[in-house]
RNA sequence: GGGAUACUAGCUCAGGGGUAGAGCACCCGCCUUUUAAGCGGGGUGUCGAUGGUUCGAUUCCAUCGUAUCCCA
C-alpha cells in the first residue's frame, strides 16, 4: 500500500497522523509488524529491580513529554503501566525519528533496563524501539478520559484505554467469573453447555426472544435460563453440575436490567435449599476475598459487612412488618387487592386485577420491601404460584422451598430445592399453560421434553442462579448494570446502516 | 409507552439572533529525570438532522434521531 497514491482512503484521519504514517512508510519501516517478542509484561516489568537489563516491553503510548534531549512516554496495557525514557544520546537518529513517526495512541515495543527516575518513579531506560502499529484516530484527552456514556459504551474498547476505572470493573468482572469456577471445581462441580436456541423458552417466569431457524423452517428461542438442561443433566447422572450461562429476556431497559445477561446456575443431587443457603453464602464470602481481601463492602452509602449473619425471613413476616398485612389471611387475589387497596397501596403493575395472589404478593413485596433490604437477606417461603420448577413445602402446601439472597433492593441468588415429581410437575406446568392462554406471555410452557426427563426418575436436588451482572453491580457500586458489561446493546446509528 | 435533560473541534467543556471559544491533542521554536511538565508562537468546526419564524438561526419554535435519568 503506498499511503501517498492512496491518499483518498486516509481521508477523514488525522491528517499528522496520515502523513507520519507515510514517513515510516518512505523509511522502509514495517508498517503492521507480525510479531514483537515481551520478555515481561508491562504489570511485570513495573516490579522489577533496577538496573534489570534486557527488558522487552510492548503497549500503547498514552502520553509523550518531550524535554529537549530527553523523553517520557507511557506505555499502557489492561492491566499495567510504564513509563520509558529516550534520550538523544542513547538513541542517536532514532530520537529523532521517534518524535517524527510516533504519537499518543500508537503501539511501541521497547528494549532497555530499568531504573528509577529522580521523581521516584519505576521507568524503562530506552536503548532500542520498534513501531509496532499507528493510530490513525486520535485518542480521548488524557486528564478527562471519555466521559460521554454513549460513547463509553459504543466504543468501550476506548473507554477501556482511557479510564482506569472501566479497566478495573472489567478485570474484577474476569476475576469474579474465576473465582465462582475455581470455587464450586473446588466442591465437585462440573461445569457444562447446554443450548441457547431451544424449542421451549422453559426455567424462568419471562418473555422470549423469538428467531427463526431456516435450515429446520422452525422458530426457535433464545433461552431465559439453563434450568431445566441443567436438571436432565442431573438425570444422566451429573452429581454437582453448573454452568456459566449467557440468557436472554425480552424485557424492558432499564438501570439495573439487561435483555442480555449472564447467569450461572448450579444443581446438587442430594441437596435441599438449606444445603445450597450455606454453599452459597461460603462461595460470595470466598468471591470477596478474592477480589477485595476482605468482606465488607461499600454499598451506596453504607459498609456492608457481608462476614455477619444474614438474616433468613419469609415473605410473610417481610410484608407484614413492612405492611401490616398477613397474607395468610387472604384466601385469594381479589381478597388480597382488597385489603392492598385498602392499605392505599398503589402497586406498579399495569393489570393489578388480573394477578393471581402469589403474583401478587410478588408485586407487593418488590413495591413495599424489596428497596429497603440493603445487607444481605436470605428471603424464604414463597408462594408456590411463583415457583413452578419448586418442590412444595412439606408443611404448607401454598408455599415452596426457595430463597433468594436480597442485597441493596436486588435479587442477587435464587435458589430452591426443585420439583421431582413428574406428575405433580405436570400440574403445576398445566396451571401456567392456562394463564399462557389467558395472555401472560411470561407464564411458563408446558415442556413435554422435560416431563419426559423427569419421568426416567430424579433425585432429590436442589439448584441455584446467581444474576453475574447484578452481582457484580452490587459490589462495584456501579450506577448502570451496563457500566459492568463491556458491549451493551445499542440502538445502531444512521452511520452504522 | 410518557416526562426531564443533553447533543458545539478528535476528547473535555464554555458561549449565544449578526462570519465560533478555551483546555487537552496537533504543528514550529527553547528545554537531558518530567508527572495534566513548562515557556513563546500557530490552524482546528455540517454548533445531532430536517423544517419553520427572521433581513439574518449554531442560538428561538416544531418534528425527528441518539443517549442518560425518572415514571409506567
Amino acid at each position: 500500500m503506498n499511503i501517498e497514491k492512496n491518499r483518498s482512503y486516509y481521508e477523514g484521519f488525522a491528517d499528522y497522523r496520515v502523513d507520519k504514517l507515510k514517513y515510516l512508510e518512505e523509511a522502509g519501516v514495517q508498517l503492521y509488524p507480525e510479531h514483537f517478542k515481551v520478555s515481561h509484561t508491562l504489570e511485570e516489568a513495573f516490579s522489577l529491580p533496577d538496573d534489570t537489563e534486557n527488558v522487552s516491553i510492548a503497549g500503547r503510548i498514552i502520553s509523550i513529554r518531550k524535554m529537549g534531549k530527553i523523553t517520557f512516554a507511557h506505555l499502557q496495557d489492561i492491566q499495567g503501566r510504564l513509563q520509558i525514557v529516550l534520550r538523544e544520546n542513547s538513541l542517536g537518529e532514532g530520537y529523532d525519528f521517534f518524535h517524527k513517526t510516533v504519537d499518543i495512541g500508537d503501539f511501541l515495543g521497547a528494549h532497555g533496563t530499568i531504573f528509577t527516575t529522580r521523581t521516584g518513579e519505576r521507568s524503562l531506560r530506552v536503548d532500542e524501539y520498534v513501531f509496532l502499529g499507528k493510530a490513525l484516530r486520535e485518542l480521548p484527552e488524557k486528564w478527562h478520559g471519555l466521559t460521554d456514556t454513549e460513547l463509553r459504551y459504543r466504543q468501550r474498547y476506548l473507554d477501556l484505554v482511557a479510564n482506569e476505572k472501566s479497566r478495573r470493573v472489567f478485570l474484577m468482572r474476569s476475576k469474579m467469573l474465576s473465582s465462582i469456577r475455581h470455587f464450586l471445581e473446588n466442591k465437585g462441580f462440573i461445569e457444562v453447555e447446554t443450548p441457547v436456541l431451544t424449542n421451549q423458552a422453559s426455567g424462568a417466569l419471562a418473555t422470549p426472544f423469538l428467531t427463526h431457524h431456516k435450515a429446520l423452517d422452525i422458530d426457535v428461542y433464545l433461552r431465559i435460563a439453563p434450568e431445566t438442561y441443567l436438571k436432565r443433566l442431573i438425570v444422566g447422572g451429573f452429581n454437582h453440575v453448573f454452568e456459566v450461562s449467557r440468557c436472554f429476556r425480552n424485557e424492558g431497559v432499564s438501570p439495573v436490567h439487561l435483555q442480555d445477561f449472564t447467569m450461572i446456575e448450579g444443581y446438587s443431587a442430594y441437596f435441599n435449599y438449606q444445603d445450597n443457603m450455606k454453599l452459597l453464602r461460603d462461595m460470595i464470602l470466598h468471591v470477596l476475598k478474592e477480589l477485595f481481601g476482605q468482606t465488607t463492602v461499600t454499598i451506596g452509602e453504607a459498609e456492608i459487612d457481608f462476614g455477619l449473619d444474614w438474616p433468613v425471613v419469609s415473605f410473610r413476616e417481610l410484608i407484614l412488618k413492612d405492611t401490616g398485612l398477613d397474607i395468610d389471611q387472604y384466601a385469594d387475589g381479589p381478597a388480597l387487592l382488597e385489603a392492598i387497596k385498602a392499605k392505599g397501596i398503589k402497586l406498579d403493575h399495569d393489570h393489578v386485577a388480573t394477578l393471581g395472589k402469589g403474583n401478587l404478593i410478588d408485586q407487593l413485596y418488590k413495591k413495599v420491601s424489596r428497596p429497603h433490604l440493603i445487607s444481605p437477606v436470605f428471603l424464604i417461603n414463597h408462594p408456590i404460584d411463583l415457583s413452578p420448577l419448586a418442590r412444595r413445602n412439606d408443611d404448607n402446601p401454598d408455599i415452596v422451598d426457595r430463597f433468594q439472597l436480597v442485597v441493596n433492593g436486588a435479587e442477587i441468588i435464587n435458589a430452591y430445592s426443585e420439583l421431582v415429581d413428574p406428575i405433580d410437575q405436570r400440574k403445576r406446568l398445566e396451571e401456567q399453560s392456562k394463564l399462557r392462554l389467558s395472555g401472560d406471555e411470561e407464564a411458563m410452557p408446558l415442556d413435554e421434553d422435560y416431563l419426559k426427563a423427569m419421568e426416567y426418575g430424579m433425585p432429590p436436588i436442589s439448584g441455584w442462579g446467581i444474576g453475574v451482572d447484578r452481582l457484580l453491580q452490587v459490589l462495584l457500586n456501579l450506577e448502570n448494570i451496563r457500566d459492568g458489561v463491556l458491549f451493551p446493546l445499542m440502538r445502531p446509528l444512521d452511520s452504522e446502516n
